[in-house]
RNA sequence: GCACCCGUAGCUCAGCUGGAUAGAGCGCUGCCCUCCGGAGGCAGAGGCCAGAGGUUCGAAUCCUCUCGGGUGCGCCA
């Protein structure tokens, strides 16, 4: 249940039968102190003076009229005119049992289902992952995760850039490569970079091999088999090396979200005709051009968006307005989302522009470039090597998998060397994932081991801990989830804020579904995990002197928080495991 | 030149459509082990929210300007 929305609800009506606007801002949220209540409505200040009476009068007329009637124990006025809502305790411990019960602990469904498609993680082919690309694969799949969770439909697609003129020398180089043997060329490609690297270089040098790379782009374009068949085999290398990255970092990637630039080379044509015949298309130079008024050139004249180069190739732009036209005509899209770097915003704004006008966006749907900022390195400068050269995601997870080992090696001790393995995995990869997912999306952050890797603050092994230690208690009590009933007593501060966190769930999936912000979601775990380790302390379960019923809560507390931490960092795509 | 983003504690980061006394973690000073896992909990010190104006009952949040940092601007993606 999403207490939130529930409270909303009551509060425009009574708002409304105390005299305000039916579209007054309910202005509802969690109190900002303990001393506030638990929930505030802030409401009245505003509307009252836009109605031009005293707020504080309006807030006894809202609160008469305000029916939370076994929801709230006491509801009162502060300040110049806060409304101040205090859950009943019992209301409170009959929601959190009803989620108890619920395998989904309580979140119900969207009620408004919708088709969303997830456009993330893009990678190239015939180069590795790098870490350019993990803000985008694991943000996005976070966000897929929790819609889907909702019960939007939700369609990813890996925007793969498989096409382009720099498949020209690919080709011709991995051509060459199977002449020279033919056994050669999956150990070639093991390294990918080498590939790449080697294709440029006799690009550049061998002005041979560059005449045979143009011709031979030239051919792959137009379809030509003998260029398609070379072409593939470096996708299905490539798209095979992606999938353990994928696999590794836990992220419900297949090769069939894979829909590449290649997939819209044939509906190109079809786009710039389209464009001519709305009237948008321009000739400059030789190159085809969308004129812009909403965007300013460098001389202060509309800004042109190439659409078609001058010698007739297309650019990434034409293949973006095709995605759309697919995305909202063919995929029936309701949203599509782009998790990509913050850098390609002006791009993102001159396509979502000429696809209104163009008509290749259906009216209702929702064009979102959901941008994120730089990983920087401890120096504040951009994330490379020592030498200058870009991270491989391979090679930074590997030194997760060193950091976590010598980390959990030097504290646990009585796990089996499989479930040390397992913890090692799951807390190297969690960590990597949850540093960056709970920074703020679209700020640009510091990479650093020491904090990913610490088990104090807002980090995946404090999270992680705090899950196991849910899970300790629950094992030394030797009683199944199912087999609880009884009463949610909530008695103390420590009962009383874990509950009213847990209670907070629904809203903020919510939230991050709607906002495309896991690292809202990320704080709201951290903040579990704290007040649970404050329950902790405070509320013993399986001791002395604790009665029957007073122990049956607490488990029941414990249960939810079990189930909470454990969804809640499923749909950030982290692992969790039961020791460490 | 134009456009976008950013500037919050020594460090790393929150601060949700403007709302009450700006919050965490690290680091620093102390306290709590007859402990359901101390990989924890509690307390303290530490802020002109870059600066200056403005709007407002009320501003870290909105507007303008200044300073400082980053990014992007027609035939790559």
């Amino acid at each position: 249940m999403n207490i939130l929305k529930l409270l909303e609800g009551r509060v425009i009506k009574a708002l409304i039968a105390a005299g305000a606007p039916e579209d007054t801002p309910t202005m509802v949220r969690p109190s900002a102190r303990a001393g506030f209540g638990d929930y505030q409505c802030n409401a009245v200040m505003a509307a009252a003076k836009k109605m031009g009476i005293p707020p504080r009068e309006l807030a006894q007329k809202v609160i008469d009229n305000l029916d939370l009637d076994g929801i709230a124990g006491n509801v009162e006025i502060a300040g110049p005119g806060f409304i101040n809502i205090h859950l009943a305790p019992q209301w409170l411990g009959n929601m959190l049992q009803t989620a108890i019960k619920d395998p989904r602990a309580g979140v119900a469904e969207a009620d408004n289902k919708l088709t969303v498609v997830v456009d993330y993680s893009a990678p190239n082919v015939a180069k590795e992952m790098h870490v350019g690309h993990l803000r985008s694969t694991i943000i996005g799949d976070a966000i897929a995760r929790t819609l889907e969770f909702l019960g939007h439909k939700v369609i990813r697609q890996n925007h793969l850039g498989d096409w382009g003129t720099q498949f020209g020398m690919l080709i011709t180089h991995l051509e060459q490569l199977q002449k020279e043997s033919p056994d050669a060329l999956s150990m070639e490609l093991s390294d990918l970079e080498t590939f790449y690297r080697e294709s440029k270089k006799h690009f550049d040098e061998n002005a041979d091999f560059a005449i045979r790379a143009r011709n031979y782009v030239v051919r792959l374009q137009a379809g030509d088999e003998y260029c398609l068949k070379l072409w593939k085999k470096l996708v299905d290398i490539t798209l095979s090396h992606n999938q353990e990255v994928y696999d590794r970092l836990n992220v419900s990637l297949t090769p069939s979200d894979v829909m590449g630039e290649s997939a819209y080379n044939d509906s190109l044509p079809t786009i710039i005709k389209q464009l001519d015949e709305k009237g948008l298309l321009s000739e400059d130079n030789g190159a085809k051009v969308v004129f812009l008024n909403e965007f300013k050139n460098k001389d202060g004249d509309p800004m042109g968006v190439i659409v078609e180069k001058s010698g007739g190739g297309f650019l990434y732009t034409t293949t973006d307005l095709a995605a759309i036209n697919h995305r909202c005509h063919n995929l029936k899209a309701d949203r599509v989302l782009y998790y990509v770097d913050a850098r390609q915003g002006q791009h993102f704004e001159q396509v979502f522009t000429i696809v209104r006008k163009a008509g290749f966006a259906t009216d209702h749907a929702s064009l979102e470039h959901h941008a994120f900022g730089m990983m920087l390195g401890k120096d504040g400068k951009p994330f490379k090597t020592r030498a200058g050269t870009t991270i491989k995601l391979t090679n930074l997870l590997d030194e997760a998998q060193e950091r976590a080992s010598a980390l959990i090696t030097s504290k646990s001790g009585s796990l089996s060397e499989e479930q040390k393995a397992n913890v090692i995995r799951a807390v190297a990869i969690g960590s990597v994932k949850y540093a960056d997912l709970s920074k703020h999306r679209t700020s640009d952050y510091i990479f650093d081991w020491d904090n990913m890797l610490a088990f104090e603050g807002n980090t995946a092994p404090y999270l992680l801990y705090a899950y196991t230690r849910v899970m300790s208690i629950f094992r030394k009590a030797g009683i199944r989830e199912s087999d609880l009933n009884g009463d949610i007593i909530i008695e103390n501060d420590a009962e009383r804020e874990l509950s009213l966190q847990l209670g907070r769930f629904s809203e903020t999936i919510e939230y991050v579904a709607k906002e495309g912000l896991p690292h809202q979601l990320c704080a709201y775990l951290y903040e579990i995990s704290g007040a649970f380790m404050k329950f902790y302390e405070a509320c013993p379960v399986n001791r002395e002197g604790v009665s029957e019923e007073l122990r049956t809560s607490r488990l029941q507390i414990c249960a939810l928080t079990a189930r909470t931490l454990k969804l809640g960092l499923d749909l950030l795509g982290i692992e969790t495991v039961e020791q460490m």
